[in-house]
DNA sequence: CCTACATTGCTTGTATGCAAGAAAAGCGAT
DNA sequence: ATCGCTTTTCTTGCATACAAGCAATGTAGG
């Protein structure tokens, strides 16, 4: 089992339960709540909840509490103008490179995709359509923009977990397969634009629904708090 | 004086410390010795080390100690490229916004910088010519890039500093005129194609050291050691 | 019944203590 | 003198103890 656990090995499990919406927006997270639940002792959960501080994912109320971020629908704009900025950058930057080994390996996550469409749950689904963003940033290079995409599509899921997002898997899938053969057929300037066009799509998914209803948070912690986080009992 | 010290402003000073190359790459930073620096306990030193860890500045070898980076000249490179994807996108999406107030704000900012130029130290003028291009994130509203642009920016500057750059600070500053200029001007295209030149000047100005020595970091390390930081006596 | 206030409990913030481990120093043998 | 081993010292890793502050609950007064 986790045997060695240490501050990252618990912020990655936490933000694991973030994205699979075993943990909700707003949520509180105790840091005896979490020790007991590790079985390790506050300092290690502190110190993994400011790496999650840093990383833009919780934060912490004085004396009050460590919380699960909760995305104004401002920031949700800006997580997604970033990634476009970010995304359209790296394509157009890719222009003129060997792209065979780069192309395979996207093919074999759109693949792993469309499995996971298939079978698996919403929240496998969800982390592997981001996760093909953060992959294409890795065979492209670019180490650095590797770790600000992940925050940057971390944030952007929960944001669609918070807005209720009803964008369909099989629909990013499909637009990751024509970025992709844009791509290979050397039109970086199209694999661009379908890129840009991806993401607005996603963003606009969600934010028919920010105007529906104010309290869609709410609704949805309330649904999801109880199973949350297992506590200790007392 | 700083009578409020907590982790986040320790995490500051050292960061401020690395840039005016008070604090060498490479060098030391016992907890112990940072703790009685600050007359706090080792505790916030931690915190703040960990914040710097995560945004890259320090990194910490087991039971050894806390070491300011030295990037090798491959992430030099990578921190460079990323920061030409991220300032040519936010240039390149500032297309046919008002850009009035931005422009006002930087022209400002570049007036800073020709003060500093002609009597301010290095240090003073290599963090606003950096600071020129979070200004800019800023003023275009991209909140989380701006975050992402101070610490690729830091990163370039530390790479400056181990490679010993040769780059002109009056050219720098002429360079984001033109940038602004170009803006101005309704012409982003040009603002963008501008900034990728001018990173790629500053970049270029250390590579050429790169190949001249590789021991480079170590003399540097060797001439700010004694003075980087006052240990307590012993 | 409602409001103002004191008290209690629970949570985070900070310091300190102890253990594990790595490097350096001491030391003896070859 | 040098090599190999032991011991010592110094550093981080982690846990625990205590202090400070917020929030909720109970309570008395209007």
């Amino acid at each position: 089992m986790a045997t060695d656990v240490n501050p990252t090995s618990i912020a990655e499990r936490v933000v694991e339960a973030i994205l699979a919406q075993k943990l909700a927006p707003g949520e509180r997270l105790g840091e005896q709540a979490l020790a007991e639940n590790f079985a390790v002792s506050r300092t290690m959960v502190r110190e993994a909840l400011m790496q999650l501080q840093a990383r833009g994912f919780v934060e912490v109320q004085s004396r009050r509490g460590w919380y699960v971020v909760e995305p104004s629908a401002e920031e949700a704009r800006d997580a997604f103008s970033a990634r476009r900025i970010v995304e359209a950058g790296i394509l157009a930057e890719s222009e003129g490179r060997p792209l065979q080994k780069a192309i395979r390996k996207l093919r074999d996550h759109i693949a792993d995709e469309q499995r996971a469409i298939e079978g698996a749950d919403a929240a496998t689904r969800a982390f592997l359509l981001a996760d093909f963003h953060v992959c294409l940033a890795e065979q492209m290079g670019h180490q650095l923009l590797v770790d600000v995409l992940r925050d940057l599509t971390a944030r952007t899921t929960l944001a669609a977990t918070l807005y209720q997002s009803r964008h369909e898997a099989g629909q990013s899938c499909a637009e990751h397969g024509a970025i992709v053969a844009a791509l290979e057929a050397g039109d970086t300037a199209r694999a661009r634009q379908l890129m840009i066009e991806h993401i607005g799509n996603v963003e606009r998914s969600l934010e028919v629904e920010t105007t529906a209803g104010p309290d869609a948070p709410a609704r949805l912690r309330a649904t999801l708090a109880p199973v949350a986080l297992p506590r200790a009992r007392r």
